[in-house]
RNA sequence: UGGGGCGUAGCCAAGUGGUAAGGCACGGGACUUUGACUCCCGCAUUCGCUGGUUCAAGUCCAGCCGUCCCAGCCA
């Protein structure tokens, strides 16, 4: 992968040069209440390919301090996608945002001391009602001046329990007529009676993430925090926590814009609710752009680490073409993934010079861009089959592959050519019958002649039967635009995104190849085999510009 | 309409006063034992708009337009 360059990179090359930062510490915060996904690998990309580029440290930090909508399930399942995105564990270590907590309700007391936050009776309606708008300032809470005592004093007896759940707040004392709304009094800590993952019921206090966040950065000693853009409007509160708190540094806060990726659907909410609501199999059904997802169908981390970085890295928003993302793994498994033949709707060929009781091997190349990847031996036979799609009674122009009385060459094998078509009573062709070339063998014409046409195939006696999952444009949507607005996205789900296509034929070899080894699907994609329960997941369609050119 | 961010090709994006990189997509051609891959060629007289400064403006200034974010005791 090339080394990044962009905006954040020249920010931090002039911290490094004004002596602001010496080592670069940055961080990856996600809060565990869903699975990550291709735009999260986005802030993880950035935050820690940084790390590497300036030879610093690079944490993964649980953002847990909101016990109502956290768990370990997904705790374990963001650790698993970061190793594997990044190959490693992260070298700056693991943390949790949760056992800062009693860091926390120090840096809470501190500012009650000075004076600089209070504890606020408001009921929710009254602290949205006294905020103000966006035009209009907010107005001062009746608490605002409590003296530090007694806010001291309200504040232990918030954490020992003696309030009701959402009855009082602790309260940073800034400005109720900031423009910038987060800058009102914001709330720094809740009463909440919730079970949270890892500290149990030791609290009923939680600090807010903006309170939270500074903190667990300045503790961890991150020099940058490297978010997404919707938070700059929170950099100045951000910057109040760190310069108000006792804190031993002072970390800096920079924004990127998010990803966004064509016909997906990126929000964690919707992608929660489709597995809540089985519209999908799980976390990592092939449909769902999660990481875990790519991962079964087949994605490398380095082909997702690639698309982040050429989609770019910017502030401006952006809707990338996933078909960039398609190019990156398919750029990587040409070079890489092992072939093997296979046939997704077969229609049966019979070489009618070839005898019955005759089998023969022929080598082919495991990965013709790879001398190294070896060769495997495929048998062949008298009955073969071949894609349905590789023939055509009526041809259209240009077609260079089996017609009647046309040539066509089997890879890897044989030139054979169709004398006769067999079709059942609806017009269906259900059987070919065909010579081969015995004397070309695996060869060119041995009288010159030009034959346009290859095709794969698989030998009919030892085909394995296999089931294999289509996916037409995965958890996506048939046409974002067309989503009336308001409306809920999973009623726009493709209901054909997921097919199952039974009866597909694949060659002997794919037996003996190892799990999680990727197979080109002849002219039609990429497919990985499933461990658990042998499924083969299509991945990338390659480009047939046949088809394309049949479409016009 | 308060504040902040962002507008460069169909989609991303570089560009920091000296005459518009690159990728994806797309179109054309060559090659090919998978119509893939690979390789060539093409693809912004112009940078949201309008003025201004300057020998010179995508870059500086002013005004306007568009778009995204903020009124959670979510992150």
């Amino acid at each position: 992968m090339e080394e990044v360059s962009n905006f954040l990179t020249e920010i931090i090359d002039e911290d490094i040069a004004t002596g602001f930062s010496e080592q670069i510490h940055t961080r990856f915060p996600p809060e565990p209440n869903g699975y990550l996904h291709i735009g999260s690998a986005k802030a993880i990309f950035i935050n820690w390919s940084i790390s590497k580029k300036y030879n610093g440290l690079f944490n993964l930090r649980y953002d847990d301090t909101n016990p109502v909508k956290e768990d370990t399930e997904y705790v374990d399942s963001i650790w698993e996608d970061i190793r594997w995105l990044t190959g490693e564990e992260p070298s700056g270590g693991v943390y949790y945002g949760s056992d800062y907590f009693e860091k926390c309700y120090e840096c809470a007391v501190a500012l009650i001391r000075d004076g600089k936050a209070y504890v606020c009776d408001l009921t929710h309606e009254e602290v949205r009602a006294y905020r103000g708008t966006l035009t209009t300032p907010g107005k001062n809470s009746p608490y605002r001046d409590r003296t530090p005592e007694e806010n001291l004093q309200l504040f232990q007896a918030m954490r020992d329990g003696k309030f009701p759940d959402g009855s009082r707040i602790l309260r940073a004392k800034i400005d109720m007529a900031s423009p910038n709304m987060n800058m009102r009094d914001p709330a720094i800590y809740r009463i909440v009676r919730a079970h949270h993952h890892r500290q149990g019921n030791a609290w009923c206090i939680y600090p807010l993430y903006d309170f939270a966040h500074p903190i667990q950065d300045a503790l961890e000693g991150i020099t940058h925090s490297l978010c997404s853009i919707e938070f700059e409007n929170h950099r100045p509160l951000y910057e109040w926590v760190v310069d108000n708190c006792p804190l031993p540094h002072h970390p800096k806060q920079r924004e990127f814009a998010r990803l966004n990726v064509t016909n997906t659907v990126m929000s964690k909410r919707y992608l929660r609710e489709l597995v809540e609501t089985q519209k999908v199999e799980g976390w990592d059904d092939p449909r769902m752009p999660t990481l875990c997802a790519l991962r079964r169908r087949g994605y490398t981390p380095n082909a997702i680490l690639n698309f982040v970085q050429r989609a770019g890295i910017a502030k401006a928003n952006s809707l990338v073409d996933i078909r960039l993302l398609e190019h990156c793994i398919r750029e990587e498994l040409n070079e890489t993934a092992l072939r093997r033949m296979a046939i997704t709707e077969p229609i049966k060929m019979v070489i009618t010079n070839y005898s019955e009781d005759e089998t023969e091997v022929f080598s082919v190349s495991n990965n013709p861009q790879d001398a190294s990847a070896g060769t495997r031996e495929i048998p062949f036979s008298r009955e073969l089959y071949i894609e349905k799609s590789d023939f055509a009674l009526v041809p259209p122009p240009k077609f260079q592959r089996l017609k009647p009385d046309g040539e066509v060459r089997l890879m890897g094998a044989y030139i054979v050519r169709c004398n006769e078509v067999i079709t059942d009573e609806n017009g269906e062709v259900v059987e070919l019958r065909c010579t081969a070339d015995l004397e070309t063998g695996n060869g060119m014409p041995v009288d010159g002649r030009k034959v346009r046409g290859t095709i794969h195939w698989v030998s009919a006696p030892t085909a394995i039967d296999a089931s294999i999952y289509l996916y037409n444009n995965l958890f996506s949507l048939e046409n974002t635009n067309d989503v009336p607005e308001g409306t809920n996205y999973l009623d726009y789900l493709n209901p054909d995104s997921l097919k199952r296509l039974d009866g597909c034929k694949l060659e002997p070899s794919v037996a003996e190849v190892p799990v999680g080894t990727r197979m080109q699907f002849v002219r039609m994609g990429y497919f990985i085999k499933d461990a658990e329960d042998n499924r083969y997941n299509r991945i990338v369609t390659l480009k047939d510009s046949f088809a394309k050119t049949m479409q016009k």
